[in-house]
DNA sequence: CTGAAAGCGCTTACAG
DNA sequence: CTGAAAGCGCTTACAG
């Protein structure tokens, strides 16, 4: 049985480095400062009851001595660790799945949340589907405020999500409801990509995406394009037609079946900015073909890689860094007050101009819809 | 004053949820159960002084119904919080620097640490610098047991990071010691460029990189890049020259100045993927002149971007996943024990062959260094 | 405005 | 193998 010593639990232990005493508890600087423990912890909480004087030479005192207070400690009797779990997927390393464009909307929910003093922490959950496996603590332990799921999470992990027993915010993934989603309204920016071909003078548009147009494997995102330059394009009355092949399939590229679509008056709306890379490069290098000047091309998408792979795209932009800070914002307000719930937030992209698309000389246009290629 | 109970703290405060009791803490299983807290503590935790049988009723138990550790109350008592820190620079959303490969390493190193159980944090410390700012709290409070800083960190915030209480490993940074530090061996890897230029009969090598050659603003990889393609060009009596520019300035692109240094011969050694990026679709549009073909570029470095938006480049791979996997292992080792420091680390790179450099014929090879043009 | 007391949920050293 | 007791460092409700 140990001694007891009720009076100030935790004292005593007070180290020392470079000739100072380094407090390590509340009850620490309270014996250095003369005043009890509940007076150091309202001065250092910044409670108006604590005679300002007194407040101010404590939290000197602290801030000299350099004392840190525990979180766990703190997290304990206030019940709330001020720590929200970000849900990743398709980060396996046996795959390497994952997306680069996550960071971005990561690095946006993490400077929302560091502004209010919340911390983010990672969780792969890639490999939750087998409840043998290992998960995450965040899973099994009670151990964050909240939870933000980014991109597309399969059913039965959403599922597992939901009955945790804290919030959680769908952040650019395939789930939508009323609440507590955000995402971007992917069939606008395809519709803003149609139109912008169509007021250079491109007569007609041919969309460059994925195949498995509604399948499990399947983001939202690219549906939502397919979808938004069909319908923009034949609103206009222009022909559209579709090209669906496996971004990564190098056989799908095989260069004879594009050649017969890019003419002068053709108007390419890829679904992201790796369909677009690939088929300039594949159009430049193997007919000397020039995306501006003997087709015009549009991208659904914006991104970090894409300034640096592709500054000259034009692109319809979505800043997923702001639909970071969004998703982050929304989680706060959450948690400031449960009820009622935060509605979703849909959001709309913006126009980049660039150089694969330029006006096209009204007569040639002309001419070129009926010869196939003109000027 | 409240009433104690010090038979059972905690007890008593059973949730109902669909039928059954959720039990808050070890208290209420131990009540249900039928022994006290520290058997149910003990069998959670797997101990062996604990009879089998009991054990696992009591594990079954905690299962069924749905009992979460309290992760704040654990980390209280054993003094640490299983989560580490990763340090991000660059990522203040005024600017928004951030670098996509870092989320390689971020990745590698969530992967490891998840293994063990341990949690990863994202610290932002574009701002730090600003005593006044607001800092996270990893800096302020006890909240994780380690660091891990991740890239270039500015001088400041490194020794304000060595007075922390944990310790610190230095992931892919300028900061280089005998210990806690890893890095790719970028000084290989462009010698490794240089080789196979040499071997497929280039006859002079130009390097393209950054021209800050030792600011601060310049991380390492850069530097050594240079240092390694010019001794290794020197070693192998090639002639050397360097284009040191810009990569995101669109003046130090203007296409004149690179016209004359593109020949049949000339082997080109690009610092990052940018650079060689900018340079094939500059030398393809304006002259027409496609790597492999009318000159030979191999590139240093290698990540999931390049795979997307340049994937037939000839290139030197560090996994950058595996940079990070390393780093979280080098963590672990440090808690588990430590002394002695960990030795860092330097990672060799791997050679990955594409299309952007091609066997020269010899005597046309010879021809050329003279005529500057051959075949 | 200040302080003595209770308690957050867990782990551990010790006694039986 | 099991249990009663102490304590981790903090916050909060209450009394003075």
């Amino acid at each position: 049985m140990r001694a007891l010593n009720p009076g100030s639990p935790g004292s005593g232990t007070g180290m020392k480095k470079s000739g100072k005493i380094l407090p390590k508890t509340q009850g620490d600087l309270a014996r250095l400062a003369g005043v009890t423990r509940v007076t150091v912890n309202k001065a250092l909480a910044g409670h108006a009851s604590v005679n300002s004087e007194t407040r101010e030479r404590i939290c000197l005192l602290a801030r000299e001595l350099g004392y840190r207070p525990n979180a766990a400690a703190r997290a304990m009797v206030t019940r709330q660790s001020k720590a929200i779990g970000a849900l990743l997927i398709n980060t396996d390393p046996a795959f390497r799945l994952y997306n680069l464009t996550t960071y971005e909307i990561i690095l946006g929910i993490n400077a929302r949340l560091q502004e209010d003093g919340y911390l983010l922490n990672l969780v792969n959950v890639a490999d939750l589907g087998d409840d043998t496996g290992r998960q995450s603590r965040v899973f099994t332990e009670h151990l964050v405020d909240g939870l933000i799921a980014i991109g597309r999470i399969p059913d039965a992990i959403s599922r597992h999500v939901q009955e945790m027993p804290v919030p959680c915010i769908w952040a650019d993934g395939n789930t939508w409801s009323a609440e507590h989603c955000i995402r971007r309204d992917e069939r606008q920016a395809a519709a803003l990509a149609v139109d912008e071909l169509v007021r250079l003078g491109y007569r007609e548009i041919v969309f460059f995406g994925s195949p498995t147009l509604s399948g499990p494997d399947m983001h939202y995102s690219m549906v939502d394009r397919h979808e938004g330059a069909r319908s923009a394009a034949l609103e206009r009355g222009l022909p559209f037609r579709e090209m669906l092949l496996d971004r990564d399939d190098a056989a799908a590229w095989e260069p004879g079946r594009f050649k017969k679509i890019l003419s002068k008056t053709t108007g390419i709306v890829t679904g992201d900015a790796v369909f677009a890379r690939r088929l300039s490069d594949l159009a430049v290098l193997h007919w000397g073909l020039k995306a501006g000047l003997d087709y015009g091309m549009d991208c659904c998408d914006d991104s970090r890689m894409i300034l640096q792979f592709y500054p000259q795209l034009c692109r319809v932009s979505f800043s997923r860094f702001d639909l970071g800070f969004k998703a982050g914002e929304m989680m706060l307000d959450c948690l400031r007050q449960p009820e009622p719930l935060c509605p979703s937030q849909k959001l709309s992209g913006q126009w980049i101009s660039g150089e694969t698309a330029q006006k096209q000389p009204v007569a040639a246009a002309r001419t070129a819809a009926g010869t196939g290629r003109g000027r």
